[in-house]
DNA sequence: TTGTAGGCGTTATCAT
DNA sequence: ATGATAACGCCTACAA
């Protein structure tokens, strides 16, 4: 930085100015400056800037090493939208069994300014900790107790609420819900299969449909076998909504091998998916797709809001899944109307 | 740290032999230390530590926002080896255009000690600068030229080569290769695809066998339609490889309703493909599984050996694909052997 | 608009 | 085995 100030004739304090346009400085050593720092290749140092400055200028993405989604378009939305405000986004990988202690320590070391966190649980103690420890975060998903909770959150209710109604619109009555089951897991108390169940069981009754919930573990067995368990249990299904990308594929896959024709027979949507899914099958999936670049960027934007907004209010917001129309969705068929039919 | 040395009663150096094992210290005050330090919830503060030491004991894995590929072994792997040694590594999402620039700022403004670059293509920019700039690096992947250079790859020649053999000892004389087309994308010149066809192409006619080769793009169209393709274009395959992920799903999928039997018919196997991806089909997909977990292990130790070691000469490593059994192989199904057949 | 100087929290060197 | 103290490279009042 001395280089730089000596080749432009201007004190250090001057190129500081420059570089963080915290000061005004006249356009002609500006450019000295400028040309001076290019001329060579000065960069400011990080520790250093962080260290008088108190500011990292990082937000941790808490990536969560479970394999669990594919959530790239929200990487690349929030790393975006970070990016535009002067931040930058790293994903900081964390097993599962230290996590809660790792967190706070990413803040209390001076490491991250903040904190963004996903596939939140209904109680989730990293949660709990980040806020005694009065660090900021926000939230991808959503706590059970919300109360001052930055958050960006798809609206699992809107979208399985729509996805029953579109479905009805188009005649079908008897339907099957597929959730991933994750008891047993570390993602046990994940909170969006339960909302999804709650939905459906509520606009089915409140519609006065017909209704299955199947819970699927992520076991290869469980997940091909899916699709008997339905024609068996529920054998009067005639649409299927699943919020576990890989029992969708795998029922499309499966049924026509027992003799269902999709859309004719049975008719599939999946919930809160990547788009990029879609179309592996044959016909390609019919989506409810999961707003992957929309959480990522109102994600690091309600964090940012946080870090420099003077204690605002909290920044919440709920997105709905839009539809993508896929093959596997077709008016339900007309039923045996008459008991009797000849 | 100066009020853990008071509480401790001891000088604030000794704080930090404790804390960096840098100095032997008795038993007793380490004690002291230590319970100080537990007691006050200290932590040492990540930009100072940085700036005085001259290492940030980063390491940045530079995260491609392609959504090209399933990295989650990768990553965990080479996470936890990091972690081993000391280090922490962190994804540092970039996108394509600028990337080359940012990525050497990343160390020359100190943040990272060293960089871990993926899909790495045959004549990479990033490489080349970053060598010009004397950035310590590491690549998941090789560029062309190899000299000197630290890197970790699957060994596609290796992988291929074992693909068609084992297929062929079942019987199989015509084969069909489905690879990635990547041209006109961003990761035009990515290696894998060229490796496994020259290798294919090698194998083939070194053992007389039928070879026909497919280039998929990754629009979804495309994909599905490789089926129709295949049995228009290369009619008599039994035995399909393919190193697309997508298009392997989807070839499954479709090809029992074009009437082809699997793997009756036709064999289909994945090379160097995510364990995760063979179960979602009907059958499950016979896969050469990418060793995901040792690469990223790798990875990070090799780069964390160049960091350490006074200029250790470069490690360099191949890893091969293993067999996953699924069940879309089997022997091929016996030829008319008579022209004349009944 | 520009310059001066103190301080950010550690590490590392040199004494003791 | 421990302590005192100068860097580390930048930011930021405050002064000019």
């Amino acid at each position: 930085m001395q280089q730089v100030a000596d080749r432009a004739s201007v004190s250090i304090s001057t190129v500081s100015f420059v570089v963080n346009n915290t000061k005004p400085v006249t356009p002609e050593t500006r450019d000295r400056v400028l040309r001076a720092i290019s001329e060579l290749g000065y960069r400011r140092n990080t520790a250093a800037r962080a260290l008088a400055s108190r500011k990292s200028r990082i937000l941790a993405l808490i990536y969560p090493l479970l394999d669990h989604r594919n959530h790239h378009a929200f990487v690349e939305a929030a790393a975006t939208a970070a990016e535009e405000h002067g931040y930058n986004l790293v994903l900081w990988p964390l097993h599962s069994d230290n996590v809660t202690t790792e967190i706070t320590s990413l803040i209390q070391a001076g490491f991250a300014d903040g904190v963004l966190l996903m596939e939140v649980q209904f109680d989730d103690e990293r949660v709990t900790r980040l806020h005694e420890a009065e660090a900021p975060f926000a939230l991808i998903g959503r706590t059970r107790d919300l109360d001052g909770i930055d958050y960006v959150d798809i609206d699992f209710e809107r979208t399985t609420e729509t996805a029953v109604a579109d479905l009805a619109e188009l005649g079908h009555r008897d339907f099957s819900l597929v959730l991933e089951d994750l008891s047993d897991t570390p993602l046990a108390g994940y909170a969006p299969p339960f909302r999804a169940e709650e939905t459906f069981r509520r606009v089915i009754s409140e519609r006065g449909l017909k209704g299955a919930v199947f819970r699927v573990p992520h076991r290869a067995r469980a997940i091909s076998s899916v699709a008997d368990e339905i024609l068996r249990d529920a054998p009067n299904t005639t649409a299927i909504i699943a919020m576990h990308d890989e029992a969708a594929l795998s029922l499309v896959n499966a049924l026509p091998h027992r003799g269902i024709a999709i859309p004719q027979d049975i008719s599939v949507v999946a919930l809160a998916t990547a788009t990029t899914l879609a179309d592996v099958t044959d016909p390609p999936l019919s989506t409810y797709v999961a707003p992957g670049h929309e959480l990522g960027r109102k994600a690091a934007e309600i964090l940012i809001a946080r870090l420099e907004g003077r204690g605002a209010p909290a920044g919440q917001a709920l997105i709905t899944c839009l539809p993508h129309k896929g093959g596997t969705v077709a008016p339900a068929r007309a039923p045996a109307t008459s008991p009797t039919a000849p």
